[in-house]
DNA sequence: TTGGCCTATGTTACTCTATAACCTTTCGTA
DNA sequence: TACGAAAGGTTATAGAGTAACATAGGCCAA
């Protein structure tokens, strides 16, 4: 059985950034942090679309928005804070950075990363980070962080013949 | 019910080493690609223990070997080689690379990492595997390869009181 | 409302990781 | 032994991340 992942669909993007946006402002004012406007705007910049995105990409694109260039300690330290609140997740893989859709819930990082197209899509399966657990424990691990990246591709380019033949 | 992972044991690491090395001469005899003085030599490198050691550390460790310094592109090819053959692995939360115990078996990366006393502990769990492709396959993704990075704390440091309460 | 403190951002310089491009050597084979 | 492919050497540079210190801005207490 299987569910298009909503990444992977076509959808109305808009609706994505600014349920991330409102939530993120939700979630601040809850913590009593402050969501600055460059960390705003980094967010939202992340949330462009479902591709994780470079230090410096991001860099570029702040310095496209805004006239005025930021150094990478500014926007590695507006990562930081969104990182620390569960805002976004880092892809190792990648060196690279996307949103995160239930900053709420805490969870572990679980990606499937397509390589053709670029996506990152996030896996909601707490069972699974149960099972990596109980993995763990059978070998006297305790667990802090989990990160899952799994590479390949996605349903779309799966069935696209010209992705499937162009490995 | 728990195991002691043998990294995380009392255990003759020499034996480890050797098998290693014997494990990849045959691998590769029967492959027929060359293991050369180079590439031999970063393996044993990499075994000296089951840290992951970054490329750098591994040009350090060459260049005092050595006499001679080798620079990057040299260190980085052997170690393309070394992961193409399956004979080490790539952690990239740690942007550092560790040895393979079971080359001849094609398998997932999986590890668990201690960031107490720097140790990976690879997993063999193919049960897992499955798990994730099923996981995947529900969402319409075609897996290419799995990446699991568990960090934590082993069973030796977690039962250290000097380290659990040093965090 | 001012002063002081804490947090956020700016700036400079640097480290660490990785690769591109081109040249030389070495090895196996015809 | 000579040739071609593969491995390694060399130089330069790209890409990712941080240390250390300076400045600015928000918040609270007196």
């Amino acid at each position: 059985m299987e569910y298009a992942p909503i990444a992977c669909s076509h959808h109305d993007h808009n609706h994505c950034i600014s349920d991330a946006l409102e939530a993120a402002r939700q979630l601040c004012l809850g913590r009593g942090v402050r969501l600055t406007d460059l960390r705003l705007q980094v967010l939202e910049l992340i949330w462009q679309n479902h591709k994780p995105l470079g230090a410096y990409t991001l860099m570029e694109m702040l310095a496209r928005a805004n006239t005025r260039r930021v150094a990478p300690p500014t926007v590695y330290r507006a990562l930081d804070f969104l990182l620390e609140q569960g805002l976004i997740h880092r892809i190792n893989l990648l060196n690279a950075f996307i949103g995160c859709p239930s900053p709420n819930i805490k969870h572990q990082s679980h990606f499937l990363i397509c390589h053709a197209c670029g996506i990152a899509i996030e896996l909601d399966q707490p069972e699974l980070s149960q099972k990596i657990i109980g993995v763990a424990q059978e070998a006297g691990f305790r667990v802090e962080k989990q990160s899952l990246e799994v590479s390949g591709l996605c349903a779309n380019c799966a069935s696209d013949p010209a992705v499937s033949t162009s490995i």
